[in-house]
DNA sequence: CTTGACTCTATACCTAGGTATAGGGTTGAT
DNA sequence: ATCAACCCTATACCTAGGTATAGAGTCAAG
């Protein structure tokens, strides 16, 4: 497959997959004797996890740690548990965080509680992180 | 308070308190006559908010709307409604992509089931979408 | 064997989200 | 009344993550 079929089937500008490429997140393709990049099938749901891992608020350096966790050998296996328990980490922050902004925004929509004040308001508690010696009885927990 | 306290409380940079003002993130605040800005102490947990929401991967702009819900005013209920609603399918996409990444890594954790192939690896499928005539089975749902 | 659509590299440019610096005024403690 | 530690505006600069352009080569159909 050539780097425009890619493209468009991927959902993106061929510059930025040789920005991908240039960043180390997409392997060096096979070249043909023109120069021309030749790359696999598989490559494209590589560069739809690396658009979707961005939406979700990964830096794309964080998502090339991602992609290696995927290229682990049993060498280096202990590593990458490591890395992979602490992404782990972050992830279920984030779904915390984005959980209790759900909870907020249903608030606001059902019963529009938020009245007209500037008083205490349910958005922005929502993601007042509990920091030490506070005790927050709402914290939302990650369901499973 | 004066801007260097409400920077150390929320954990910014004193430029970044003044950038935010000037994208209309931030209210501008009162003056003392010799221009010194003096903000409110709720400020502290606006500002917060403002960092926590873009480590949740939304742009300044969309959080400025997510506070511009808050100063809701009874006219304009409808329309406030409306992008509440629409914001929450967002905060749950984004849930919904990020259980499956936590899935995927915990696979990783627990078994290391992703061997030394280049083959289908659990954590680029996970984020891969599902697109109009396929199905996938295991397509997370947005826990309640 | 030419033509149009593709690709290559290199370089420049763009937006978002800041961060730093220059040049100057304010405040409060000594 | 001075001095350090603050604040002001304006402007320049920086990184991340691309996007565009120039100038040149490649490929396949007619």
């Amino acid at each position: 497959m050539q780097i425009g079929q890619l493209a468009t089937l991927a959902g993106v500008n061929i510059q930025t997959l040789r920005y991908y490429e240039r960043q180390g997140l997409l392997p060096e393709p096979d070249r043909r004797a023109s120069g021309y990049r030749e790359y696999e099938p598989e490559t494209v749901a590589l560069v739809r996890f690396v658009k979707r891992a961005q939406e979700l608020g990964f830096t794309l350096r964080e998502i090339g740690e991602l992609i290696s966790l995927r290229d682990n050998d049993s060498v280096r296996r202990p590593e990458v548990r490591a890395l992979a328990a602490a992404k782990i980490e972050d992830v279920e922050r984030k779904i915390r965080g984005l959980s209790a902004m759900r909870t907020a925004l249903r608030g606001l929509v059902d019963a529009c509680s938020c009245g007209n004040g500037m008083s205490a308001c349910p958005i922005i508690e929502a993601l007042d992180e509990p920091r030490a010696n506070q005790v927050r009885a709402h914290a939302a927990s990650v369901p499973d």
